[in-house]
DNA sequence: GTGAAAGCGCTAACAA
DNA sequence: TTGTTAGCGCTTTCAC
């Protein structure tokens, strides 16, 4: 609590050397835990370092060394995944030397550069990314300067590392299922075309993919039914809500990830049906989804893992390692009570049902 | 997307005076916006930066003059509430030349000391703090130091500024609404003694003790119920059940905040009761409450115009202002379905609930 | 209005 | 094993 918390005052490596009648190359080795100093020494400078309160200045390190600062970029933090990640990332960092930074990408301005950018000027000893959008290229670019961990994009890059979920076999697995219940007219809700474009390695466009395939495999093409979002967090509620109350209304929605999905589940209760009706899934796993009153089918993704594996990649890079890697993990699915067998069509009574199988 | 966003590699200060033809300080001048530069020297060294992508080195800067960083230290990002600060810190500094940078606070180490700390070895132009567990006198000590900010604390300090909701009006405003409804049994789930200590300034003691308060300004200072769980936001599914499941259940229970109140919920339904039997509110107002299958009475805090004004006060600070501001926002009681009359003792039937009107 | 020069606190060669 | 020294990239007087 004394004095090694004190105020970062202005006691510099010089003062601290004066105290322990040592020269400043002394004290910096025994800060880095460097090689070639007597126990004597060290017990000595670390015991003025305790008195003076003394803390290094990251910004002199930076110009010369590392900052011991691994910087992570994360685009929202309202989607509760992404907390999950940090999680992970934070746990996978403590007790190391190394302190994690988060640049929230404003969501004002350019999808993550920013804050990258950000990130990299203040000298960060490597980056996870988590943007999908940032392009492959740039990213390249990056790596060349400083060690990368993206996470969540299925695009192999030579340059840096990446941290991904198994998108189309989880959205195999969901699919299955909903399949299995006797599901045939399956839509599936998800954002902008340009967010979702086929071979851009963002998650949502692997499960688009998936959902197209197996749709197709299925003998569905003709019952393909993508709903398009603008801002698909916000906006799957009011997109829900005309796909519900149209004409064709599916049996099965199949968000392209929870966030949406809650979204669609408060449109089939604002239109009045029930999960007999209409049979909602999405994708991610947030804790919420287990909620008696929620109750959603997902897959779950392990967001902690991931952040974790990140972190882990990222350290190895920064010791050493140039040969890229790229992990796979494998999602999860969960089955709630939000997906159930359809209902035969045009029948609306218990009875009917009952009669018909 | 060129020049300007290419990798910080290592074009200098210098460089950029070369290929303009001018000193390095007349370069420092012109991004710092200083005073004495004429417009012509002005767009030649606009134009050699964007020619050479330079990007100034934070580190370097950070020795001598400021970062233009701002630290926000944050105690856990799975509360919802957390998020919604950090979105309102982040939209007040769009567009300034101020970056946002999130330390997370281990919950494996003290209590946010290291973040804070961790922040400050950065260099960074102020801090906001959002830990309620640093103690005043550390924080009275850094704000020596450097501006700062803290987010969700009481207790007023010279040193520092302040944000806070007013809990005491909240938690009135919501014990209120159950008394009106004709509750009597109202019990309070909420965290550990050592959380909650009277005169801690804490939001969740300040609740605790006006939940007091109120009761025995009701005359039902015999029924106070306090139940308390080990780590409440996870721990609150356990004793709530324990508590609904035992002799003496309360009609209602509001929680010390929203997660547990999640919790709550969840034991109401495990335990077979339903919102008729059993009462649940909460404290924050997080997006999910307001969901169907949820439906959650709480008292709503504008938790992004709270991240606001903390990054609008820090800015103040940073322009120079010593006087130390002490910003209160009002909160708004939401009533949603999960609170509603109790129903009269022993009666378990609709008819006899009837007839007691 | 512009430039030269002196550091900010630290690390990493190299010398002793 | 320890100390000396030369910068890292920037800001900031202070001359010009």
């Amino acid at each position: 609590m004394a004095a090694s918390r004190s105020s970062t005052g202005s006691v510099t490596i010089e003062d601290v050397a004066r105290e322990a009648g040592v020269s400043r190359a002394a004290v910096s080795k025994v800060i880095r835990d460097a090689y070639g100093v007597s126990p004597a020494m060290r017990e000595r400078v670390a015991a003025a370092i305790e008195q003076l309160g003394y803390r290094p200045s990251v910004s002199a390190r930076g110009m010369r060394g590392k900052t011991f600062t691994l910087g992570i970029e994360i685009p929202e933090l309202s989607n509760p995944f992404f907390p999950l990640l940090l999680a992970g990332a934070t746990a996978a960092l403590s007790g190391s030397p190394y302190q994690l930074i988060i640049a929230p990408a404003d969501p004002a301005h350019s999808e993550g550069y920013r804050a990258i950018q950000a990130l990299v000027d203040r000298q960060v000893d490597g980056v996870i990314a988590v943007s999908p959008l940032v392009e492959p290229a740039w990213l390249t670019e990056l790596a060349a300067t400083v060690p990368v961990v993206m996470i969540g994009r299925h695009d192999r890059a030579d340059g840096y590392d990446t941290v991904v979920s198994d998108d189309e076999a989880g959205t195999r697995r969901l699919m299955r299922h909903l399949l299995d219940l006797g599901h045939r007219d399956i839509a599936h809700l998800t954002g902008e075309s340009d967010r979702t474009a086929p071979g851009s390695g963002v998650p949502q466009a692997i499960r688009l993919q998936t959902y197209r395939a197996v749709m197709q495999e299925a003998g569905l093409g003709d019952r393909v039914n993508v709903a398009r979002a603008v801002d698909v967090a916000t906006g799957a509620h009011r997109t829900a809500l005309q796909l519900l109350t149209g004409a064709e209304r599916p049996t099965a929605v199949f968000a392209c990830h929870d966030e949406p999905a809650l979204g669609v589940l408060r449109a089939v209760a604002d239109a009045g049906l029930t999960a007999d009706e209409v049979s909602v899934a999405g994708y991610d796993g947030i804790d919420i989804a287990g909620h008696p009153g929620i109750s959603l089918t997902t897959v779950r993704q392990d967001g902690e893992r991931m952040g974790r594996l990140a972190v882990e990649l990222l350290l190895e890079r920064i010791t050493g390692r140039t040969e890229p890697r790229h992990e796979v993990v494998g999602p999860d699915l969960v089955v709630r009570s939000s997906t159930r067998p359809p209902r035969p069509r045009g029948t609306a009574t218990r009875l009917q049902a009952l009669g018909d199988h």
